[in-house]
DNA sequence: TGACACACGTTATAGCATAACGCAATTGAT
DNA sequence: ATCAATTGCGTTATGCTATAACGTGTGTCA
């Protein structure tokens, strides 16, 4: 998925994912930008939905919410690796994403030896990071 | 986690699940209970959240949706083995209920690596099983 | 220029989850 | 025995998450 040039809304929504050091809700984000013009969460998701699209944000689904991908844009959103893992700090919010091929290599051999076909895969490590944990 | 006998609020809920063969939201498992005079969400609530401590059902985060614990009682709910990964169909709901000790393991390494102390981990694959991808 | 695609704005509604109150039954220590 | 603590239950109200359905404007391009 090749991202075009943002609209608007979108670089708004973007931006404050961008800035943001832990996931935010839909709605969230929709107070934060309630200054540039936004009444609505539809002009939320529909943004969302787009930068999902394009690889430029993560849903992260335990959570209801939303981080910017930390890959850089050469590694992640142009070339389009594989699957993602993320590991959720509960106590500081903190996200870590990372990448791991054994993981996935082994996941995909579990679905080609069953038949199943792989759409979309969700790995989410929810615990204490290093700092918080100490 | 040992299960003590379950109440029977908890028993009709479990019963409900145990029987599908999809998994279902609360607000379904509700309505499927008002016969037997379930009225308010927080009814069933209070049972899944009692269930899924006893380990004898499993959430589905990327469904917001609940399903039976798919191992046998000797096998997942009294001996308590590590993460458990869901291939969920999207197109007939079907789950299936999987450990991979090597993902479970390799992600494991991860989190030592970097200090990370997981509480819970999850890992699900939608996608089409092998009787609907035909 | 007219059909199409797409972004946008608005209102309303649907779907998921919990807070806060009070009551009843059980347990267990004193 | 009895009091305190715990647990389950029922109810009302509320909050958070997400989408349906409608209409508008704008740009593309055959």
């Amino acid at each position: 998925m090749i991202a075009p040039a943002l609209t608007k809304n979108q670089s708004l929504v973007f931006d404050v994912l961008n800035r943001s050091d832990a996931p935010m809700s839909a709605y969230t984000i929709l107070d934060r930008l309630r200054d540039q013009g936004f009444r609505a969460p539809l002009q939320v998701y529909r943004a969302l939905d787009k930068l999902l699209e394009f690889g430029l944000i993560h849903r992260l689904e335990s959570l209801n919410a939303f981080v910017a991908c930390s890959h850089a844009q050469s590694d992640c959103c142009s070339k389009g690796h594989g699957t993602v893992a993320f590991a959720i700090c509960e106590s500081c919010g903190h996200v870590s994403e990372f990448h791991d091929h054994a993981v996935d290599h082994r996941l995909g051999d579990w679905a080609k030896q069953k038949g199943f076909k792989p759409a979309k895969t969700t790995i989410e490590i929810r615990g204490l990071c290093s700092a918080c944990a100490a």
